[in-house]
RNA sequence: GGCAUCGUGGCCGAGUGGCUAGGCAGAGCUCUGCAAAAGCUUGUACAGCGGUUCGAAUCCGCUCGAUGCCUCCA
């Protein structure tokens, strides 16, 4: 598809997608540090960039989609030693880094499959490519760019921001850093306190260590990124993506990084996914507003009454657009959540729609809009607001005020697979209506002696079954002679 | 305080210099044994104040508010 636009943050504009190579995209994300379970704001971020995964794949593109684990490097800013999260959360709980890293690596894959996302072409870890972080560190210091202290190796932000620009993405002027920049402790070792560590040497306490020309120290965070996009993609790849909270620092410095080095830009396309609130205010684990992935589908929180399931969730994140922040209420996923039914029953209806006439409905047009809807940066909301027009459509052929013609039939089953299960990546929801054929054909028996009751104009009996199926949440629908369920 | 993004009807949430978003909720009608579901009809929104324009909610400025970031190796 030759028309897909994307909203590039380093230029603040959309612009119109061309891969450097002919057919094929080369994506990396910023992937979770696995020091906890996985933040829903990071989940929505991921389901984001599955879309767009799965929409790149679609129009034909062959995707190398990258996603790191961070399994070392971060600190603690209420710590008062800067000690490495994954480190201190270890010592706290008496077991391996390498233990934590592979529980929380694990929660974070099962949350993400939950999600129905694709996994990534590659997911690689911070600690498998310590040589990598190393050798770029060389190179930066090379260049004359990155300079060691005291077993430690700093980026020289003045120094790089001479021959380029430091803050082009997150429109910052190095001056304006530098006046805002608060003093603190411990940044002695550094030329300016604008500087970052590219290698942070060890304390004697600190377990995460590696050996280097420098002493034995572990790498700085920003590098990690450099280090294995540069590796996987290339020193210039398509999109680089993540939330937006990542801009800056965490983005600004992998292009200086790359930039330092290779003189050009690493990335064509920047994409940053808005932020989520929750119930009007910022998620914050020290406010306890917020609320885990996992406990929000199971039920098991004190913020929510009702129980969403994955699929919910997703229909909800994609009503609103990734670059839009996102506010989670109760009020509105239930209101999502009646949309999602809505529209997952019309499907369901279709394949057994009848076939009779030609419907006036233009499938071209529609189709074309919801290419268009994806092709405009990715709007989803556009997209489920066409899906909602094939709902009407569906449901007035049922009515019989409508017909359908059977080349048209196929036509549409083929799309909403295309749109909603491939691209949307969306579930058909969780119920024996799916799952269980005996309590399917039970119920069934139990709706035709309804109908034979209805018939013979015995409505005691009829209703009695309707209110008792409807208080176990299976939900009936008369027409002339028979009736049809589904459940709530 | 600085930078960035945003502020849309009862709620959520797209979009746009003049032309229907969509979902949920509400009202009326149709259908129905009665319901439910569905369909049809219905909502004159765009933070406030100025400015540009034939015309702005959409562009510009200011004010107010929200969210993120402001490098301690998130």
């Amino acid at each position: 598809m030759d028309n897909l636009r994307i909203y590039n943050t380093l230029k603040s504009k959309k612009e119109n997608f061309t891969p450097i190579v002919k057919d094929k995209v080369g994506m990396y994300v910023c992937g979770p540090t696995v020091y906890s379970n996985v933040h829903l704001g990071n989940c929505r971020t991921f389901i984001s960039f599955d879309l767009i995964f799965r929409y790149l794949i679609h129009l034909g593109y062959k995707v190398r989609y990258v996603r790191n684990i961070t399994d070392v490097g971060h600190i603690e800013n209420d710590d008062d030693q800067g000690e490495d999260k994954i480190n201190k959360k270890a010592r706290l709980e008496k077991i391996e880094p390498m233990e934590i890293v592979q529980r929380y690596t694990v929660d974070f894959h099962d949350t993400m499959k939950q999600f129905n996302t694709l996994p990534p072409s590659i997911e690689p870890t911070a600690t498998g490519h310590i040589i990598e972080q190393i050798e770029l560190i060389k190179k930066i210091i090379n260049e004359g760019i990155g300079y060691e202290r005291n077993g430690s190796v700093y980026f020289d932000v003045n120094k790089f921001n001479r021959k380029s620009n430091y803050g082009k993405l997150s429109k910052r002027k190095l001056e304006d850093l530098i006046t805002n920049t608060r003093s603190l402790d411990g940044q002695d070792d550094k030329n300016n306190p604008e500087d970052f560590a590219l290698w942070k040497k060890a304390e004697p306490e600190h377990i995460m260590r590696w050996p280097s020309p420098w002493g034995t120290g572990f790498p700085g965070w920003h590098l990690e990124c450099t280090a294995m996009s540069s590796k996987y993609l290339g020193d210039r790849f398509d999109i680089h993506g993540g939330g937006i909270d990542l801009k800056f620092p965490h983005h600004e410095c992998e292009i200086a990084q790359s930039e330092s080095i290779n003189y050009k830009s690493p990335v064509n396309f920047w994409i940053h996914t808005n932020m989520m609130t929750l119930n009007g205010k910022k998620m914050s684990k020290s406010t306890g507003n917020n609320i885990l992935p996992k406990d929000l589908i199971s039920g098991n929180n004190s913020i929510f009454q009702n129980v969403f399931s994955p699929s919910v969730i997703k229909f909800y994140f994609f009503q609103a657009h990734y670059r839009s922040i996102l506010d989670l209420t109760e009020s509105a996923l239930l209101s999502s959540e009646k949309g999602y039914n809505k529209l997952m029953e019309s499907i369901e209806l279709l394949d057994s729609l009848k076939v009779s006439g030609e419907s006036n409905f233009n499938f071209n047009k529609w189709i074309k809009d919801c290419y268009n809807a994806m092709n405009d940066d990715f709007n989803s909301p556009i997209l489920i607001s066409k899906l909602f027009e094939i709902v009407k459509l569906i449901n007035s052929v049922k009515n019989g005020t409508e017909e359908i013609s059977k080349k048209q039939k196929d036509l549409l089953i083929n799309h909403l697979n295309i749109f909603v299960f491939e691209i949307l990546g969306l579930t058909k929801p969780n119920n024996i209506k799916n799952n269980s054929v005996l309590a399917e054909n039970t119920i069934k028996i139990l709706l035709k002696l309804r109908d034979k009751a209805r018939i013979n104009k015995d409505f005691e009996t009829a209703d009695l079954i309707r209110n008792e199926l409807n208080d176990i949440g299976i939900e009936l629908e008369d027409t002339k002679n028979e009736s049809s369920f589904n459940i709530k």
